[in-house]
DNA sequence: AACCAATTCAATGGTTTTCTTGAATAGGAC
DNA sequence: GTCCTATTCAAGAAAACCATTGAATTGGTT
């Protein structure tokens, strides 16, 4: 093989990772597995895809090594090879935010207004977390809960917050969190507490950060 | 617009940098621009491509804001938006490392056999730079040279140091560099140098890394 | 103005991606 | 074994990507 086509073929390989997380249908997937494992059928689910074109790409991350599986009887659970598949995401997106145009707009499509949402960082509510004059509230889907979430925290998915309010200790601060800055589960938490005069506060950014600056958790995730 | 397609809209925008990159030959492209601005005739001589090509693929990286130009006269320099850049160009290399399969054989059959050659990490190198028992070799083409390297490193390109090694200090063990770790010039330049009975060894990756690790530079590199 | 050099543009054809649809497979329950 | 469920496989069409070719632009030089 001659230099130049041994080097055209290692510099293809060296894009693998960036070509397997090159699709914002594999970009979600990768941000709803950074919460845990899950079946091809949930994840279908989760980004509104059909099931057979959810399993082409998830097999499309298997190939490339971002993500392993496991089999549980009739169930097939996928899950991130490593952390370092995390890691490559979050620099994805800061690198999208610096340079890519018009990122800021869609983003406020999607997201809405934030600017009145009171945010609180993880610094400031591992300080609170000691105190015990705080509840965290863990709003993403149950089976996420399950996986893994931050120590202390109870779980009401925002699909049913609304019905289960009552469920929330008085008194207290309520601080909500999600899946990170693009999840919009937190947000509409927040929203919905203020609204029934609680006092809620959205953590900034979400669990998987929350696991990779080592603060303390509970459940599965090791 | 709906909330289910501003959600894939903003996943699709996240990824844009990941597409940009999710190519070998603007991969390379990257690579060598981590060097320092270039113009394009001289980028499409690097990467073995047409010019049309190259400007094509340089146009692709404009778009998704990753580089940028400058014009000066009736050439066109273009160079990385930021040191994220960079970082994300090392992530993704770093993922491809440890999850692709068969890359560490297509990287051997790129690199060769480095078994055999001595490196030295970069703090061990700046020690002794502070000694200066040790001639740092820069072997990349000269504009990278001249648009930044380490302090106090002489220049003899890859090209040319068959007929240059006389000019090398006698004396002092020899630091070849280049642009990174899998640029094969230091490793050449080792090889030669050491069957010509200098005492030479390769600086473990190359420039971009000396700079992002804040290491003593100079030349028009910020 | 005429010419030249560096770069971009536009059109083409071949390849790869992506989604859809419907069938095939593999393990569990009866 | 037969049925059921979760997942994968296979085939096809529309769109995006990529290298090639030759023409068009832009700024500089004579």
């Amino acid at each position: 093989m001659s230099d130049h086509v041994a080097k055209a073929t290692l510099y293809d390989a060296l894009t693998q990772a960036a070509k397997a997380l090159s699709n914002g249908r594999r970009a979600e997937l990768v941000d709803v597995l950074a919460q845990g494992e899950r079946p091809v059928e949930e994840l279908a689910d989760e980004i509104g895809q059909t099931i057979a074109n959810t399993s082409q790409h998830l097999q499309r991350l298997l190939r490339s090594g971002l993500v392993k599986t496991r089999r549980d009887g009739t169930r097939i659970y996928y899950s991130l090879s490593s952390p370092v598949v995390h890691a490559l995401w979050r620099t994805m997106r800061q690198t999208a935010e610096e340079h890519v145009a018009g990122l800021q707009q869609l983003a406020n499509d999607y997201l809405g207004d934030r600017s009145k949402l009171r945010t609180i960082t993880r610094d400031a509510l591992q300080a609170r977390l000691s105190d015990g004059d705080v509840v965290v509230l863990d709003v993403r889907p149950e089976p996420e809960y399950t996986a893994g979430h931050i120590r202390g925290a109870i779980t009401i998915p925002i699909s049913d917050l609304k019905s289960r309010l009552g469920e929330i200790p008085a008194g207290a601060e309520v601080v909500a969190y999600c899946r990170g800055p693009y999840c919009v589960y937190a947000d509409d938490a927040v929203r919905l507490m203020t609204r029934n005069g609680l006092d809620a506060a959205r953590l900034e950014d979400g669990f998987p950060e929350w696991v990779a600056a080592r603060l303390p958790i509970e459940g599965r995730t090791p």
